[in-house]
DNA sequence: AAAATTTTTTCAAACGTTTGCATTCGTTAT
DNA sequence: ATAACGAATGCAAACGTTTGAAAAAATTTT
């Protein structure tokens, strides 16, 4: 029933007791062929939908047009954001993206490398998981880069690899943010940090740290606490905040969601934002500027991410043998808004 | 340089003088291989990093062992939850997941499909553009049908096809928010209509209006304002409800995005939520727990949605001729919240 | 009418893999 | 020594398409 077996080149050839080639050339409107072949050929093709098989044309040129997305989660602003990016340069000259979703886990994510070096991909654009980042594990990369299939990492990334890299400059970003709530006169500042051993968590943690140091604020540990990104897990440790013996008056979110989850806490306490207590999020998304009160954060480019990490993909595959690896460093904004807005 | 081809079964074969049989056999276990031929082959190709060109054999096979799914954005909660159930139920079961984002655009969404179908995917989850809804333009999906490729639609869809879908039941969930809102004593109740003609907006609208009319509530139509399911589409609609002579007491988001969008511009009027203006949204994203005030909304099942889907592609994959297409609608859940609970 | 030329079509190989059937090789039984 | 057998391997075709080179057909020139 569901069997009906497409229409191949050789169907329309039988039909017009002519070559598979002919009816080839006829329908690539090749010059080589008699108008009324063509025409005649191209009417019919179209009347039974005639449909090009690509995978056959993909093994004859050993071109897929196929290119593999692999992030730990879509379920953020940010990563949709990346792919909206990669797919602004990419679409256009004709590739699909196949997006695959590790949700942090590294068996996923060998699993699906695998499948796109099986599938020939003809790059890689790879958000390393969680789970990935831990164990350190790292032989399902080697495969990819001895098979020289363009590896381009976003966001998190591996130390030891020679690959192209789109990154947000996390740590400046968070540096800034630290920096906005000291100048406005917040001296307890507080991190809900990320999970730990993520390049994202980390660097945005140093630039804390450092942010912290450099204006001669001691760091308090009990005042650095993990989150896993996603709002609710901001509940629990803020409420330990705000249980402290001293608790901070201001809170650097590692990401939005995180901002928006202490928040929601502090005003159940009946504290006041800015006023008792300043918050500063991280990635500018749409909804930052709506919330009550309305998130200062830092912007943070991932649609542009997404185009450069394009940029360098198609570098690297029309690059020479001297192509040197790039890796673009994207800086960040700090967009003041009400929740660190303190009358100083 | 970036040239090395890949190792393929008849470089094994030359290099120990065997034939391209000999070698997939080995590769696949075959039980007539000679042992230590076996071992040799699978040892050596490890060693090179010898992978199976799946090209080739969907090729073969006339099998790809690939899904497209067809969305007009990932920005959204929902979406990824839908996404996140197809994957669930699929990916163990051997398929990759082509997703596809068509931006509401319906040029783009054709050239997906056409490409979908040359890549002889295997089945397609579509949920149509806002373009090709507006336009209802359909041919690319007759192309679909006609090849008999299983389309399962999601959430919008053409009424004049032979196909199954999974969808939300929007009308009973715009009905139970806004009939929460009538027995908690809300009289005039304003909707922020989603985007004209999309399945998705007219059923939740249709049960924002039979709801009011099942309580005799007269429909004002200077009450139901367009916006675009984003959060900044809700600012200006927002603020012309309460500019009105007569504003309305409560406000139906067609999802939380709106509502949350809403919420902001009513506070900063200095109006209180619920006390002045009860809200209701729609999706029960994961931020709608935590607003201030958080956000009573309709739940809004995405994740089974993708499972449910999924069942519908594999029955139709596995049906006998007598397959009969399934219409899944999925109840929602009135989630009460602080937004809308006025002491009545 | 034959030769030269141009137009149009066909042939065959290739991409990488699998698989039914045939073949080869060594071993055992007669 | 030869037949019979089993184990291991090879052959060839197939999937659908493109493409250089060869062939055939049609047209023009002599």
């Amino acid at each position: 029933m569901n069997s009906s077996r497409p229409v191949t080149i050789k169907d329309i050839a039988r039909r017009f007791r002519c070559s598979p080639s002919t009816v080839s050339r006829a329908l690539n409107d090749h010059p080589a062929i008699n108008e009324d072949t063509r025409k005649n050929i191209q009417e019919y093709a179209k009347e039974v939908g005639y449909q090009r098989n690509e995978v056959s044309l993909s093994l004859l040129n050993k071109k897929t047009a196929t290119l593999g997305v692999v992030v730990p989660t879509i379920g953020n602003y940010y990563e949709t954001a990346v792919i909206e990016g990669l797919h602004t340069v990419l679409q256009p000259l004709g590739y699909t993206l196949n997006i695959c979703v590790t949700n942090e886990n590294y068996l996923l994510e060998k699993e699906y490398l695998s499948k796109l070096l099986s599938n020939r991909t003809e790059g890689i654009f790879l958000s390393v998981s969680q789970e990935t980042y831990d164990s350190g594990y790292y032989e399902h990369l080697e495969n990819v880069i001895q098979r020289k299939t363009p590896l381009i990492f976003i966001d998190r990334e591996y130390e030891d690899f020679e690959t192209s890299r789109a990154t947000v400059d996390d740590y400046h970003g968070a540096f800034a943010a630290v920096e906005h709530l000291i100048t406005i006169g917040y001296k307890n500042i507080a991190h809900l940090k990320g999970p730990n051993g993520l390049t994202v968590s980390e660097q945005r943690f140093k630039g804390y740290r450092d942010c912290l140091k450099k204006y001669g604020v001691s760091i308090r540990e009990e005042l650095i606490i993990n989150t896993n990104f996603q709002v609710e897990s901001a509940i629990v440790p803020t409420k330990r905040l705000l249980d402290l013996d001293s608790p901070p008056d201001a809170i650097f979110g590692v990401n939005d969601q995180v901002a928006i989850g202490a928040m929601r806490v502090i005003l159940d306490r009946g504290l006041k934002i800015p006023g008792d207590i300043g918050i500063v999020g991280f990635d500018n998304s749409p909804i930052s500027a709506y919330t009550y009160p309305s998130l200062t954060t830092i912007s943070r480019p991932g649609r542009k991410i997404g185009m450069e990490a394009s940029r360098l993909f198609l570098n690297q595959l029309n690059g020479s043998g001297d192509f040197v690896h790039e890796n673009i460093v994207l800086p960040t904004e700090l967009i003041i808004r009400e929740s660190s807005l303190r009358i100083s």
